[in-house]
DNA sequence: TTGCTGACCGACG
DNA sequence: CCGTCGGCCAGCA
């Protein structure tokens, strides 16, 4: 990668990358950086993605509970709910249902892409 | 440079 | 079940 990507910037890229339909957390993504217990700056960088100018479809991103801990930040109302269930994902209670099933594991995912491209 | 802050996580009582 | 605390570390004033 550039030096010019920061550790934001690669959270930011990783977040591009969840397909629609899918959702994962901040610890995943923490660990898949290899910062495993900087979960809270993957979630720091998400108050930043405001910032980017691609979009960054932080809504995806969730706790390791499946609890929306994010959505006041997404405007105060249940946007970032209104978000997931445009996508398939149930919400409820600001939980998301089947978290387990629609999760999507950066390390794995990442790494079959990158190992199908080098193949 | 120092000292906060934070959308987390896990442990503890 | 609930609140609290320490660790973690990149940004920013």
């Amino acid at each position: 990668m550039n030096t010019k990507d920061s550790f934001f910037q690669r959270v930011y890229q990783v977040v591009r990358h969840i397909p629609c339909g899918r959702i994962t957390s901040y610890g995943a993504i923490a660990n898949y950086l290899g910062t495993a217990g900087s979960s809270r700056m993957v979630g720091w960088a998400m108050n930043n993605s405001h910032s980017q100018l691609e979009p960054v479809p932080a809504h995806r991103v969730v706790n390791r509970n499946g609890v929306l801990t994010g959505k006041n930040h997404f405007g105060g109302s249940n946007i970032m709910q209104q978000l997931l269930e445009s996508e398939g994902v149930e919400v409820a209670d600001d939980k998301v249902l089947d978290f387990e099933v629609k999760f999507w594991n950066p390390i794995k995912e990442l790494e079959e892409r990158y190992f199908h491209d080098f193949i």
